[in-house]
DNA sequence: GTTGACTCTCTAGGTTACTACAGGGTTTAG
DNA sequence: CTAAACCCTGTAGTAACCTAGAGAGTCAAC
C-alpha cells in the first residue's frame, strides 16, 4: 500500500475527528480526498492532516464551517487575495463576537438583578420576585433593545 | 361573540407574534388555548396575552423554550415550588451565560491578536500572518482549552 | 350568496454541526 | 478461507426556533 496516502480512518485518528465528521466536511466542500481507490475508498494525502488542523483552529476562533470554506479557498489561492481581504474577514468576525458578548452581558445583568432580588428561601414560590418580574410589564421597560 | 375570548389572530396581533409561532408554542406545550370553538378554532383568554409576554420576557433572558415550559409550570403551580427552586433555576442560567461570555472573550482575544498582527495591506495574501497562524501548530498552544 | 379574511391540520423546509443507522462491499490478519 | 475491521452511500434524527405552503373548512360583511 502506498504510504503517501491515508484512508479516512487514519485521517480521523490523526486529526481527532470521527470518520463521519470528515465525510460531513467533504459534503460541505471543506475537505476533498485527493483521490479514490478503485473500490471507491477515499484516499487522502498526509498534508490533509494539516488541513484538518486549519479547519479546527478556525472553528476555535468561532468561524462557521461556511466561513471556513471561504477562508480555505483564500488560503489555497493566496495570490488572488490580499492581506486586507483576510483582515476584513477577521474584522467582521470580531464585530460579530463583540455584539454577541454585549447581548449576553445585557442578559446576564438582567438575570443577576432578578437573582439578587430573590430571597431564595424555602417558602412557597407564590410571591417569588423572579416569577413576578417575568409576569410584569415593568420588566419590559427595564432594558432597551 | 364572547368578548372574553379571543381567536389566534387576535392573540397574535396583541402579542406581536405570528399565528404560526403561537401554534408552534402550543405544540411545544408552552401555551394551550382555554377551549376550542365548535368548528375547532382555538379560543384564548385575555389573560393569555400576559402569558405570551411572560414567555417573551423569559426568552429575552436567554431561556430556551424548553426551560420556559418548566418555568411556566412552576409559575402555574407556585405552591408546589419554593423560591429557592426558582432562584437555582436562574443561577444555572447565569452560569451558562457567564461561561458563554468567557468562551467568546477567549475567542475575541485570539481574533484581535491575529487582527492586530496582520498588515492588512493590498499585497497578495501569500504571507498573510492570519493565514499562517491558522496553518501553524504554534497556534494550538497559544490558548489553553 | 358570494367574496375575502380567517382558521384548521399536516407536512416540509431551513439553519448549524453533527451523529447514527441500515444495508451493503472491501481489506487484512491469522 | 473466513471473520473482523474497515469502507461505501444514503437517509434520518438531534437541538432550537421557527417559516411556508397545501388543501380544506368557517365566519362576517355587503
Amino acid at each position: 500500500m502506498d504510504t503517501d496516502v491515508i484512508k479516512i480512518g487514519t485521517l480521523a485518528k490523526l486529526s481527532g475527528l470521527t470518520v463521519e465528521t470528515l465525510r460531513f466536511y467533504e459534503q460541505k466542500d471543506l475537505l476533498r480526498p485527493a483521490t479514490r481507490s478503485t473500490s471507491g475508498y477515499r484516499l487522502y494525502k498526509q498534508d490533509d492532516v494539516e488541513l484538518v488542523q486549519f479547519i479546527l483552529r478556525a472553528k476555535k476562533l468561532g468561524f462557521t464551517l461556511h466561513e471556513i470554506k471561504d477562508l480555505l479557498s483564500i488560503n489555497l489561492n493566496k495570490d488572488d487575495h490580499t492581506c486586507s481581504d483576510v483582515k476584513s474577514f477577521t474584522e467582521e468576525k470580531i464585530e460579530q463576537v463583540q455584539e454577541r458578548i454585549v447581548e449576553l452581558q445585557i442578559i446576564l445583568t438582567a438575570l443577576q438583578r432578578l437573582h439578587d432580588a430573590c430571597c431564595g428561601g424555602d417558602e412557597k414560590a407564590t410571591h417569588c420576585s423572579i416569577l413576578s418580574a417575568l409576569g410584569n410589564q415593568a420588566f419590559d421597560q427595564s432594558d432597551k433593545r
